[in-house]
DNA sequence: TGTACATCAGTGAACGCGCGTTCACTGATGTAC
DNA sequence: TGTACATCAGTGAACGCGCGTTCACTGATGTAC
């Protein structure tokens, strides 16, 4: 997870941007969003202190970018996710959630980053990243319930996303803060997931969109 | 939400740990779980900075008193819950969701800090009253199951619970970081949940639940 | 009932720390002519 | 092709700040006799 040590400093760094967001990411995913600092920050960069207000303006900014990139990279696992399904629109959905979740425990710092309230700047970048990753979840529901268009969406249909959303939202969190320990046992996390979060879905999937035949 | 002004103090305070804690619990309230400092919590219950380390050790150990508290209040908002639901398991359980979700949003900046990794120390009265709430939608799950005993819940019944406490749990943090917004428009938060809530949990306890004549 | 004394609960000054940001600066790059 | 110069990207020292915790202390309480 970490980068290779500071290089012999040229005065220009190359790509230093990328770098920052790099190292933050990094702190993020070793000691959590509380733990960041810029100076830290740069100090993994092998930069100054001041060198990041140059690219970012100031610590929140550095900050929105990498939740930006964040919000962009999870609109992507979401499409992965909706591919893994094949034709089958309930198994795509699936494959969606699976892929929320999934995104979140890849890089859990990050992830409660994304949706902490107060040390982001308002950014319109920022909002049409999140609010495209969000459009996923609602085209899958589309999908399911064989509606065309947003338009047609009815309140069922919204509250359908909902659901799912808080659904692997709230699954991640909880995983993400250990609650799930206490079942997860010898077998560890990521055969908890695997075991019970298809399951979970399933039985979920099942009550927003009952099948006549089930 | 704040407490009237600190009296003429007397060099004994009274009951200070109480008030240290409601000081806190308003600051959570106001400012939210980042906002907080030891130094700040004193100030406002009108005592020294080094005051609180009598009572409490350290800042985490006022933290996690708070949080223990909190768990409390969760399991019997929770118990309040499933009382609303009458005889009905179901309703039952719907109820125990509403009164999760209720609670987190009466005091979003306490429940987050409740689910901060990091911040609490490992303590045992956190974790048993943090089990304890568990355990009450574990038990709304086994009545809603028609089961009496722990030892005779089957992997399908605790994949219930998990998604029953994933669906409100994320509800509510999606909730608190405003991600609703975009729903909620111009009725408010309140009647947005009001009006979202209950459909979304019978949906999933209908896919949990599945009856016959449905 | 009165008094000595231990214990409790709080004071307030001081410590050292890491932080974000600022500032004047300088080295490197690239462009105009 | 050379050269002057503007612009860019980073330096590093310094600022002021609020923080958690420590320390020796003192005022208030309560208990033993």
């Amino acid at each position: 997870m970490s980068r290779p040590a500071p290089e012999p400093s040229p005065y220009h760094h190359g790509d230093l941007r990328a770098t920052l967001i790099a190292a933050t990411e990094d702190l993020l995913a070793e000691r959590g969003p509380d733990a960041f600092s810029l100076r830290e920050v740069a100090r993994r960069a092998g930069v100054s202190p001041a060198a990041p207000a140059h690219h970012f303006g100031d610590a929140a900014g550095l900050l929105t970018a990498v939740a930006t990139q964040g919000f962009a990279e999870l609109a992507q696992a979401l499409r992965e996710g909706v591919a893994s399904g094949g034709d089958d629109a309930l198994a795509a959905l699936r494959g969606q959630g699976l892929g929320y979740v999934r995104f979140a425990l890849r890089r859990p710092g990050r992830f409660r980053l994304m949706f902490r309230e107060g040390v982001l700047h308002p950014d319109a970048e920022l909002h049409r990243q999140a609010d495209a990753a969000f459009e996923e979840l609602a085209a899958g529901v589309r999908r399911a319930a064989g509606v065309a268009e947003v338009a047609q969406m009815t309140p069922a249909h919204w509250n359908a996303v909902i659901t799912l959303w808080s659904l692997v939202h709230g699954y991640a969190h909880l995983a993400i803060a250990g609650r799930f320990e206490g079942f997860a046992g010898e077998h560890g996390r990521a055969a908890f997931v695997g075991a019970t979060l298809p399951a979970v879905l399933d039985a979920t999937l099942a009550g927003l969109f009952p099948t006549p035949a089930r």
